[in-house]
DNA sequence: TTTGAATCGGCAAATCAAGTTCCAATTTTG
DNA sequence: CAAAATTGGAACTTGATTTGCCGATTCAAA
């Protein structure tokens, strides 16, 4: 027979009292951590296919099974923003998505334009993936005057002087940039004084943005570095 | 006059000693935070500019002017290596640079496999960044049969079956995926099957990878839903 | 030479953000 | 009606970052 010990650490802390306890019950959706975000974009997808497959109720439980998630994260998500679920039944998967979509913004389509059409910034206009998801490329721009008026994929490649009038005329919500490292700091600059409030950068470059602007970064550099350091590191 | 409260909160824990106090010094890789990694990535780059500025000594506080982080932050995420500074001084710029790409493993070239060669492949092919950060793809596969021989930025585009003999062959290290969705859990599999261990997937699809092989996933339609859940949000 | 300012690096405490555990409430099913 | 399934909220735990402190080191100015 065994004799099991337990030692007790007491943790002292001393501070005030926060807050009321139904203060949480506020949602202010810029409280909303960007990693949950990213975790609700995953769970559209996948509702999507749950759709297609002809599952019309699905538990936590169940897609947590085909997720990295836990079941408890993705109640918690999803509560965050209201209840969608029915007690001792689950999610209706059409309500679901329809509500998670709509959190997300990606029920109504999103006008964007892509500045830099060189090697990326082409492919990025025959990309499908972001049509499938309900935004659409409808104009470029670049500095090089050899590509104007050149058309890729239906959009016609414009000075980039001409930024701040399509943005108004054509109503565009989003900027993507796809320049050299040493312009991007100027695209961006445009793309802000043009009204855009939201911006994908691709360029391996820490940009200054000013508040109420939406940057966020996609950096192949910063992602294979992350690679090489566990190959570097890992156990042999 | 006034009279003070602490409000004394005691957060009471069981369990077992873990480690001794000076248990934090040895220095396990696998503990540091991908978001430390992450960071390294950004130093390396600043203190390539910095290089070029012709600075040769800085200080964490003017590392933490040129970025978002703070000098402390800087420091620490430093020291998590090693010790690399001189009190009073401040950091070699050259020095640094050159631990902290030995530490990111940057300092060798890696060699990398392209899976699929549509419109994102392609660019990846010619994209100038890969090759500034000393990652090369040596070679390209696809399905696609009427791609097969065909070269693009010298490198030819091959028979994914070759996959397994040209990682052994050409000593590859690292796997691109950049196939449709549908296609993207074999390619992992074939990526992991030749003994890759280190994958970067820009297919919107949540891959399942065993345990010991590292994957980074790069998401556009999570980042744009990421903006769009901004815009929809945002005040007016 | 002495003093003072700058700066790193180590530690501990505090704070903040994120994720997990626990459980009451709800609904269906047997 | 009891049992099983399941959500959603509160409390708790964990992990990461920030803060505060200070001794040690270096350079530069007095």
């Amino acid at each position: 027979m065994e004799i099991g010990y337990n030692v007790l650490i007491f943790y002292i802390a001393y501070g005030q009292v926060i807050m009321s306890s139904n203060a949480s019950l506020i949602l202010n959706y810029e409280n909303i951590s960007e990693a949950t975000i990213n975790r609700l974009s995953l769970y559209s997808r996948l509702l999507s296919t749950l759709t297609l497959e002809g599952v019309t109720v699905v538990s936590s439980k169940e897609l947590s099974e085909r997720t990295d998630f836990t079941a408890t994260q993705i109640r918690r998500d999803l509560a965050y923003f209201g209840q969608f679920g029915k007690r001792g039944i689950g999610y209706e998967v059409a309500a679901l998505k329809q509500a998670v979509d709509k959190i997300l913004g990606v029920h109504v389509p999103r006008k964007v334009a892509l500045i830099g059409v060189g090697n990326l910034g082409s492919a990025l206009l025959g990309y499908r993936v972001l049509r499938e998801h309900n935004f659409e490329i409808v104009a470029a721009f670049d500095t090089d005057s050899s590509k104007w008026d050149r058309t890729i994929n239906n959009v016609v490649i414009q000075n980039i002087v001409e930024l701040p009038e399509t943005v108004q005329s054509k109503q565009i919500e989003i900027g993507i940039i796809a320049v050299p490292l040493h312009a991007a700091q100027s695209a961006l600059d445009c793309l802000v004084a043009s009204g855009i409030k939201a911006i994908l950068n691709f360029a391996p470059a820490h940009l200054t943005v000013p508040r109420h602007i939406k940057l966020r970064n996609v950096d192949l550099s910063i992602e294979l570095e992350g690679l090489s350091y566990f190959l570097q590191h890992q156990a042999p």
